[in-house]
DNA sequence: ACACAAGTCCTACTCAGGTAGTAGAACTCC
DNA sequence: GGAGTTCTACTACCTGAGTAGGACTTGTGT
């Protein structure tokens, strides 16, 4: 029972790359984070190597090449970590998280609108659930 | 600007001590994590000094007692800590952030509603601003 | 006056994340 | 087949969080 994964920031980073495409090789995530700050070849290759034993990745030899591909579920990790955050600071309070997510970004009308419909949404779940 | 205050795990659960209190003695912080898990006195004592010479607290000395107050304002830190796992997690997406908060925990009846209250309320603001 | 509990200070260590150099294997290309 | 490139493996180092032991200090009660 897995429950709980948290990722360090460029670990997060790293897993990114790896659930948009699918699988990637070092030189791939590599230049995928190249915007971010540029990194070393080896930095990345050692940190896969590290998340690979954390059993965060995994991998399969191509040829002499390394393709890398997440060992956990990207909905998982995400909601497992808000969860954890807004444990730590809110108490679990949703509300006052999603208050301060509010604050803290500008939001469009047409999020709000949508914000709206999840809610509404989650609504009808709770009711179905008595 | 004081931007971007990122606090580890019981960095933050200090600092969550000594938002409700106003201030407190290592021993006070010591004594309200001892639900968590039990932590040696010096060991708090050694991380608030840690976080003084990170600016994150601050002391007076009444007697021989160093009777520590935060130096960050909670909602600062609350807002930045989750704009930035929201910008790290979602790229930003609010409604993605919100969703996934949604399915982590379990949500009442009631806290919808106050979601709604909330965004009818956000939604008015943007309104204002235009 | 003095012991002592409570406090600070200093020090040290472990662990994980992050960063990168170097060596050597293997492929590419002329 | 040798020069240069690309890749992994191994090693090392720094930093900050977290943890705590031991030495020293001091206010307080008897």
């Amino acid at each position: 029972m897995s429950r709980n994964h948290q990722l360090a920031r460029l670990q997060l980073a790293i897993m990114q790359v790896l659930w948009d495409r699918g699988e990637a090789t070092v030189a791939e995530v590599r230049d995928a984070l190249e915007d971010d700050r540029p990194l070393a070849y080896t930095t990345v290759a050692t940190m896969l190597t590290k998340m690979e034993r954390n059993g965060q990745v995994a991998h399969r030899t191509e040829g002499r090449v390394h393709v890398y591909r997440p060992a956990l579920h990207r909905e998982r990790v995400s909601q497992s970590m808000v969860a954890d955050l807004a444990g730590r600071l809110f108490d679990g309070n949703v509300t006052e998280m999603v208050s301060h997510l509010l604050d803290g970004c500008d939001v469009s009308t047409e999020e709000l609108a949508r914000l709206k419909t999840l809610i509404r949404q989650k609504e009808r779940e709770v009711k179905d659930d008595d």
